[in-house]
DNA sequence: CTGCATCCAATATGATACTG
DNA sequence: CAGTATCATATTGGATGCAG
C-alpha cells in the first residue's frame, strides 16, 4: 500500500532525525545551559566554591530534590567537582572544574545579548498581545 | 511561633527570587534558546525563508501542534515574521526578523563552544557512569 | 548537614482526526 | 496547505519524611 510506504518513510526519517539530535553537540549543550537550575547553580559557582546549604539559601525556589539532581548532573557532565570533608556534620563543597570555567565566557555572551536585546523581545510580546485578542 | 516565622521568611525569599527570575533578561533568553523546537526552527530559518510544510519535512520529529506552537511563540517574541499569500491553497512563509538575525552570532557561539567542548562532556559522562554503579 | 525515596501535581509533548 | 481540537502520555518539578 502506498499509505504504508509513506508512513514507513516518516518513521525512518523521524528515527534518523532523533539520532541526529542525540548526537549533535549543540543540542547537547542546549540541554545543559537551557536548564533552569543548571544555569542558576552555575551562576553561583562562578563566584567560587560553595556548600550545599549555601546554594539552598541562595536559590530559595529550589527543592532539595532538584538541587541534588542538578548538582549530580553537573558533576556527571564534568562541570562541577564535589569534595566531601569528613566531620560531624559532614561538609560538602562544590567547585567549577576547568571545563566548567570554560563555560563562563559563553554564559557572559548570553548575558550580554540578553541585556541588550531582551527589552525588544518584551516589547514585541506586548505588541503581539495587544493585537491578538 | 518561631517555625512559623522561618516558614514565612522562606516564602518571602522564594517570592522575591521568583520575581528576580521572571525579570532577569538572561533567564528569559534561556527560556527561548533553551527550547528544543525553538532552536531547531531557528536553525532552519537562518538559511532563509521557509514555508510551514518545509519545516514539517525538515523536522520529522515535530507534531503539527508543536510546530504551530513554536512558530507562534517565535512570532510573538519578535524573532520571526509570518506572511500569508492568499491563493488556493494558501501559502504561509516564515522569515527571521532583524531581531531574529541578531540572534545568529550567539547561536554560532554556542555551536562553536559545543563543537570544541562537548566531546569532553561526553567523556566525563562515560567516566562518571563507569565509576558509579 | 547532606541527600535519598516516595508520592503527587503541573506541564510539555505526542498521536490522531478534522477544517477552511 | 496550514492549521485547530482533543485526548493520551511523558517528563519535570515540588512536598514530605527519613537516614548516614
Amino acid at each position: 500500500m502506498t499509505t504504508m510506504t509513506a508512513a514507513r518513510r516518516r518513521e525512518e526519517a523521524k528515527a534518523e532525525f532523533d539520532a541526529y539530535m542525540d548526537s549533535c553537540p549543540t543540542n547537547g549543550l542546549r540541554g545543559i545551559i537551557g536548564n533552569k537550575w543548571n544555569s542558576m547553580v552555575l551562576l553561583r559557582l562562578e563566584q567560587g566554591t560553595v556548600r550545599y546549604a549555601d546554594l539552598s539559601r541562595a536559590l530559595p525556589g529550589v527543592s532539595a530534590k532538584m538541587l541534588t539532581q542538578t548538582l549530580r548532573s553537573l558533576e556527571r557532565d564534568g562541570f562541577v567537582s564535589r569534595s566531601v570533608t569528613l566531620a560531624v556534620p559532614v561538609q560538602v563543597e562544590y567547585t567549577l572544574t576547568l571545563l566548567g570555567e570554560r563555560l563562563i565566557p559563553l554564559l557572559d555572551a548570553m548575558r550580554h545579548w540578553a541585556d541588550r536585546n531582551m527589552p525588544e523581545v518584551d516589547a514585541a510580546r506586548a505588541h503581539y498581545d495587544a493585537n491578538n485578542p
